[in-house]
DNA sequence: ATTTCATATAACCTTTTGGTTATATATAAG
DNA sequence: CTTATATATAACCAAAAGGTTATATGAAAT
């Protein structure tokens, strides 16, 4: 549910995703971003929908997509926390060891 | 070069990055902290190494990993960064929209 | 010297990723 | 009605990911 990491892990989806925040994008829009093929992107969508990153919107021929903004500042939030942890331990390590300096 | 997002793409090796951000390991202890095998460690390990996120130091028949601290913060702000400007252009957008209500 | 323990590596397997080309379908435009 | 355009899907491919078991190597302990 929601792989924020999975996501993320490819710069396409990654450009994708900063597209469709900025405005709605028809699939032709994103694929006419790129010099891979329109199946390609397709995958790239069929991954970020998975995840739930984007929403779509089926307007005759054409399909809208947009960014999911409250799952994705969920989905984000909750890296930062996770990725921030590792940055705090290594402080926390480093004011144990000034703290115990003296001792050894 | 250091692709932070192909390095905290897999659970394990997230969990991996936060053990030894709290002080050294070695192979044995994140192997014993895991119900994978040993060979399955060491490719994670290999993957964190290759993006330089660990170092690594050897003694006798010991091999100690310990976070590369700068490298992993500066991976880390350029993925905020990068992933922040999503939410900022959502942000102008709605700034955008809000400025010209009366106009449409 | 032999056993034990930590690590390394090889061979193998399955699934996922990231791409392709070709083709089908559905809507819009001429 | 026919053509053009947007999207969908199928079939295929190569490489990467994530795991396994079995085995080798190297250092330490008995």
């Amino acid at each position: 549910m929601t792989d924020i990491y999975r996501a993320i892990a490819d710069p396409i989806r990654r450009k994708i995703l900063r597209m469709v925040s900025q405005q709605e994008c028809t699939q032709s829009d994103i694929v006419a971003s790129f010099s891979i093929s329109q199946p390609a992107i397709k995958k790239h969508l069929a991954i970020l929908l998975e995840e739930q990153l984007l929403l779509e919107r089926r307007v005759g021929k054409f399909c809208y997509y947009r960014l999911n903004t409250p799952v994705f500042q969920q989905a984000y939030l909750q890296l930062q926390s996770e990725l921030g942890l590792v940055l705090d331990n290594k402080l926390a390590g480093l004011k144990h060891y000034l703290e115990n300096l003296e001792e050894e």
